[in-house]
DNA sequence: ACTATAAACGAACGTTCGTGCTATTTTTTT
DNA sequence: AAAAAAATAGCACGAACGTTCGTTTATAGT
């Protein structure tokens, strides 16, 4: 049955039904509008109109308003995972996965895939002291992200390259607060260097505590010295 | 002329007119709401409903919302410097009023003193992808925080306390980023040692670059490990 | 090609938003 | 106590909010 084999060598290429494919692209547009305007101050309205929908139609496939925030935050997640922590994952185990972690989340930010920032870090603020669904689904996320962190930190200790004794926990909130301040000093202060200022703080203090077994970290990169201003 | 001497040492005990009474109590409702809701999030009708007024006699007091956000932005400032920046500054010059500076902040924040965490914090977040005053205004008085933080780090520098080799920027940069990881760790993970756990990360960054004539920094305070849950 | 279903539309709902007006009440000054 | 000034209330507005409805258009299965 050689048609047989030949189409499970390529499987049928139907396309999406157009309900999936509509549904996305309003998602990647309310990923971006939300990084700016927040997840409440993203409306229904405003991504209809960017979009040339109707309100009732776009409406239509969240169901709600609390339904669309939810599906933005979950398509931002999936966008988060791709482009931060697989990319990061593809390093072996140890002190340059963890640096790989938190560089490329640096990276991500101070590469503007979005209009405003990280998205996450926008929407962690935004409803740190709400509750729901929305901020639930938020806070569980970022304890993903955390947790990927203290996991890096200890299988760097687990494979010699940072010392035993140190407080992964710690350290982990460390790097992440630092990574928080360059994103408050660059967004908020239009500090061009915050980014680079945070990478030295890191491999600093990733040195401090690794061990003499442990690889180098990569070097500064010149490129990222980016002094352009905001606006 | 006695009488003139009297009313010189003790001067007209005259309460202040209303409109300012009334002014300075929307403010202190105002301050406390956006720093749960957001500066956008304070709508004037809640606002006047929440002290019993009518939302054009609230109004009338600030001429537009941006308005109004301005004015309790300028509030807010208020009652940072006064519980935060002023007391701190109470200390001598150097490592302790360095430390007195992210210790009072974390207080402050802890404290619960706004029911949603920092207000700065909060606003910083909310309008850092934004343009106007308001903006404007904010990341003025966050640059007026981050010089205090450098200036102290830079007196506890001059004298003898901290390593004069240490980077006064990148520390008060660092010192500041961990203060917002804990923010960020307590108020949306609900982490109930975020701020303890801060304090022992700063103290122990304080004195891997304090030189051995510095001062000891305050032990751990026990009280201060609240391991209450947020709601 | 016909039909069942899915997707998008247009209009309207009630509410709340910020913001003007015009009275009316309250406070301050004379 | 009267007059002037300041502060607040009442009411209305246009716009935008989230949401629902019935209808029309596009797609998919037979």
């Amino acid at each position: 049955m050689p048609q047989l084999a030949r189409s499970r060598r390529k499987p049928p290429p139907r396309r999406q039904p157009r309900g999936v494919r509509t549904r996305e692209a309003i998602l990647v547009r309310a990923v971006n509008l939300a990084s700016v305007e927040g997840l409440e101050g993203l409306t229904v309205g405003r991504l209809a109109e960017d979009l040339k929908m109707s309100k009732s139609g776009l409406f239509a496939h969240f169901g709600s308003k609390e339904g669309l925030q939810l599906a933005t935050v979950e398509a931002a997640r999936q966008i988060f995972i791709d482009q931060i922590t697989l990319p990061a994952l593809k390093a072996p185990k140890g002190i340059l996965r963890l640096w790989n972690l938190i560089d490329s989340w640096l990276g991500h930010v101070e590469g503007k895939i979005y209009a405003g920032g990280c998205f996450f870090t926008a929407a962690s603020f935004e409803f740190d002291d709400r509750r729901g669904l929305v901020r639930d689904r938020i806070a569980a996320i970022m304890r993903e992200w955390m947790a990927a962190l203290e996991r890096a930190v200890w299988e760097a200790q687990k494979a010699g390259h940072i010392e035993a004794k140190t407080n992964s926990t710690l350290l982990a909130h460390e790097v992440q607060g630092i990574g928080l301040g360059a994103h408050w000093a660059h967004q908020l202060l239009d500090d061009p260097v915050a980014y680079s200022r945070a990478r030295d703080n890191i491999r600093e203090r990733l040195a401090s505590v690794a061990t003499p077994s442990s690889p180098p970290l990569p070097p500064m990169n010149a490129a990222r010295h980016s002094h352009t201003a905001k606006k």
